[in-house]
DNA sequence: CTTCCACCGGAAGTACCGGTAA
DNA sequence: TTACCGGTACTTCCGGTGGAAG
């Protein structure tokens, strides 16, 4: 038997200590959601006008990352649409999570495929399509309810354009009207709006406050008693998997962290999942995040990554901009490429500094200038283990630490 | 007090790509 | 086929700017 089927078999024999894995997944919404029923009123009572026929306030939602805001307004919606489908109310919800659909045009796309449009990926004027989702409102639909998720990486990126069109759409409807929800977790979000996007966006507000210790436990209890089988998970390491997420009351983390340590069981043919497995997922978790962050960035981003790791191993000074750029540069001409230009360079520090790989503050040094001193917010060795993989990498890596000497 | 360094970061522009419609 | 559309990735241009040196 090969290596690949025992493995195969030794999956379908072994007992998991899972029932279900799929109740610890991100895209599970449970019927019930714990310590959500007050926010989960608040936006039921400003939906719910939708079934007497009138349109409801558009929403801004707020609150910081895990706190159910995508879980409770999916959960609204979902009862809602069913609500209105029996009643014979012609409505329709259309969900965008802004971070995959940041451009204006793409997010209008996915609303239009919402409502059952074909519309190309691209090629088309944006005016086309908004008067194709008008049309077809006009004759389908009484309500239509826009969900952005995450709405900060489209304004961000594309600006409130697409927000205002649809702000003002509602006048030149006549059988149908538009509401808006817009959500996210920046708390200076706000600041990038336009004043009358701003106001008719948060006609109503719902702030959502961070889970607590014991809000977490039962939300863990509630999942883990359908995911796990019965009596195979510790009580204890439930309990331990609510205070690791506690320290930022993130129900996400929380859930995340109970399936690795399922999984971590099920790898070493453990028959109960206890609080050593749940510590070694929060290492593995806290590892893949950043694993997976690093992974994805485009290869011009993963080698400048790469200069600042180099820089900061072997430079007891303060990393700038420039020594940044000179080492970039560099590397750029080891793989034959042209060097980039510095304005570019800041965007690409930009991007890794939210992506809370980098830190950055501006110095002054009088007149040797003013720059900015760069730290690496994730030790370097983690850095070099994830991009050395690439022996591309790991090459010009060691090159780098052999022959650049700090400027 | 003024200078001036070494950048910062907004705005606009260029080049290329994959796509549509006629 | 051609004219046009929007996305992406980058460049060019350029007006700032904190504070030690002069």
């Amino acid at each position: 038997m090969s290596v690949l089927d025992e493995l195969f078999e030794q999956a379908l024999s072994k007992k998991s200590v899972f029932r279900d894995k799929k109740y610890l997944s991100v895209d599970y919404i449970p019927d019930e959601l714990p310590h959500r029923e007050e926010e989960i009123l608040r936006l039921a009572n400003i939906l719910v006008s939708i079934l007497r026929d009138s349109r409801p306030s558009n929403i801004f939602e707020y609150g910081p990352v895990g706190t159910g805001k995508t879980a409770v307004t999916k959960l609204v919606l979902k009862k809602l649409s069913e609500k209105a489908e029996k009643a014979g109310i012609r409505f329709r919800y259309a969900y965008i999570n802004c971070r995959f659909f940041r451009t204006n045009y793409r997010a209008l796309v996915k609303v239009a495929m919402e409502l059952g449009l074909r519309i190309p990926r691209t090629g088309l004027p944006v005016d086309v399509i908004l008067s194709l989702i008008t049309r077809k409102l006009e004759e389908n639909y009484r309500f239509l309810l826009v969900v952005f998720d995450e709405i900060d990486w489209l304004v961000k990126y594309s600006g409130d354009d697409i927000l205002y069109q649809f702000t003002r759409l509602n006048s030149e409807l006549n059988k149908s009207e538009i509401s808006l929800i817009g959500i996210t977790n920046d708390t200076r979000f706000r600041e990038y709006l336009d004043a009358r996007v701003l106001s008719s966006l948060s006609e109503e507000t719902v702030v959502f406050q961070p889970y607590n210790q014991e809000q977490l436990y039962d939300i863990l209890l509630q999942r883990a008693r359908l995911a796990f089988r019965e009596g195979v998970i510790d009580d204890e390491a439930i309990r331990y998997a609510a205070a690791i997420a506690a320290r930022d009351g993130d129900a996400r983390r929380a859930i995340d962290l109970l399936r690795v340590a399922g999984e971590i069981a099920d790898r070493s043919g453990d028959f109960k999942v206890t609080v050593d497995h749940v510590v070694q997922a929060s290492e593995e978790v806290e590892r893949n995040i950043i694993r997976e962050i690093i992974s994805i960035l485009p290869p011009n981003q993963q080698l400048l990554l790469l200069a600042i790791a180099g820089l900061s191993k072997l430079s007891r000074n303060k990393i700038t901009t420039g020594k940044v750029k000179h080492v970039f540069d560099w590397i750029l001409s080891q793989i034959g490429k042209q060097p980039i230009t510095l304005r570019r360079i800041n965007d690409y520090l930009a991007e890794l500094e939210t992506l809370g790989i980098i830190s950055s503050t501006i110095v002054s040094f009088g007149r040797h200038g003013r720059t900015r001193i760069i730290k690496l917010e994730i030790p370097v060795e983690i850095i070099e283990n994830i991009l050395t993989k690439d022996p591309l990498y790991s090459e010009l890596y060691s090159e780098l630490i052999r022959t650049i000497i700090s400027p």
